[in-house]
DNA sequence: TGTAATATTTACCAGACGGTAAAAAATTGC
DNA sequence: GCAATTTTTTACCGTCTGGTAAATATTACA
């Protein structure tokens, strides 16, 4: 066989899962700094520390890198949005949303860049998923309906409310480098995700009226 | 001479204003939905209706293109924030940034994804102008901070005020394809930016408490 | 209308890149 | 320790792509 992954080996050498870790890790680098066409067999195989055919002995083809990291990075990127609980106190729910989501942009900025990078050119490779990402945002828009309804949180779109969390969160991993010349070597550190959170708290509650 | 616009020629042909804005065109197309990498001279070229070569000879090479691309859009990217009035009230002021960034997102997304894909990439090309727009954005958080002051807007970290207003309404132009599969059929169609409107209208306004 | 300047086409190239074949090396399981 | 399997290396190939040279066609202008 010439390809680990190509059947559904239930063994798996040790060797390959070492291995296979090291070469999605130096393709996520990659790929979320460059996109997918920016990017090159060689820069993953010499990141990664291993030759270009030792590294497509892995991985059948370029192709088959991004659509591994694609598909082991949906899961956990819907897992905020999971989270949210429908019989927990609404205001508390979106906060804690909003804070989740600021967390997945701190700590997996490359992930979301990467998924940033497949929505921008129109999700070629992601289209399934999206939808069972509008699935699961149905099933949540109606939990924010239901809040509306029972007088616990203002009237709103629930929908845009949740766009507007994405964009709002991601935003600082997406854009880090705009972000980071913007507030200058003094407030750039990490304490910008704690002052992020902030800002969003308040205006997601109150909004900025004085 | 062996381009047109490689010296500072002060007289422009006919033809080469109306080739230079094929070109332009075409390449904001490719550019847009494929990135710089991802798009190749031979796709510009047929969409902007003439030969590579020929498309060559107006600009010298791919990189010339994109930067002529950044260089027109930066302007009019920055437009909206500079016609924050000092002097208005605040609230509305806001509002109507938001209004008019949203309008940007809806009538040039193709001018936003542009921009996203340079700034996700590092922004390589257009770090002099990022530090313009910390400039700018330095000189209007002052004028928020004085609205604050003022008692005219809650407290609240103007930069990251900044920040979410941009992220929220780039968002429709450049995650699109999501907002669309998410809408579904029913709400994507053109009206999803009044929707928008309302719902930032509110947010930033009132917040989401009931 | 003639001619200098501009514009377009044809034919092409060198390098980068994704991927493969096959042999050599290392590892595993008995 | 040895055979079977897995892993890694070496050498290579076809294609795509950005870009060029030079010849040809077109336009502008006196």
């Amino acid at each position: 066989m010439s390809n680990p992954r190509s059947a559904k080996t239930k063994k798996r050498t040790r060797i390959q899962q070492e291995n296979e870790v090291k070469i999605l890790n130096g393709a996520l680098e990659v790929f979320s700094q460059h996109g997918f066409r920016g990017s090159t067999v060689d820069q993953i195989a010499e990141i990664s520390g291993m030759s270009k055919p030792n590294l497509l002995y892995y991985f059948n083809s370029k192709e088959a890198m991004i659509r591994a990291l694609l598909d082991q990075l949906l899961d956990k990127w819907l897992d905020p949005l999971r989270k949210i609980d429908p019989h927990g106190e609404p205001l508390f729910e979106i906060q804690s949303y909003v804070r989740r989501k600021l967390e997945m942009s701190r700590d997996f900025p490359r992930e979301s860049r990467l998924f940033a990078n497949e929505i921008l050119q129109g999700a070629p490779r992601v289209q399934d998923e999206l939808r069972d990402l509008k699935e699961l945002v149905d099933e949540k828009a109606e939990v924010i309906n239901s809040w509306i309804k029972n007088g616990k949180l203002a009237k709103c779109d629930p929908y845009h409310l949740i766009f507007s969390i994405w964009a709002t969160t991601q935003h600082y991993a997406d854009f880090d480098v705009q972000v980071k010349t913007v507030l200058g070597p003094g407030h750039s550190g990490p304490g910008r995700f704690e002052d992020a959170a902030r800002f969003l708290d308040q205006l997601y509650v109150d909004g900025l009226k004085p």
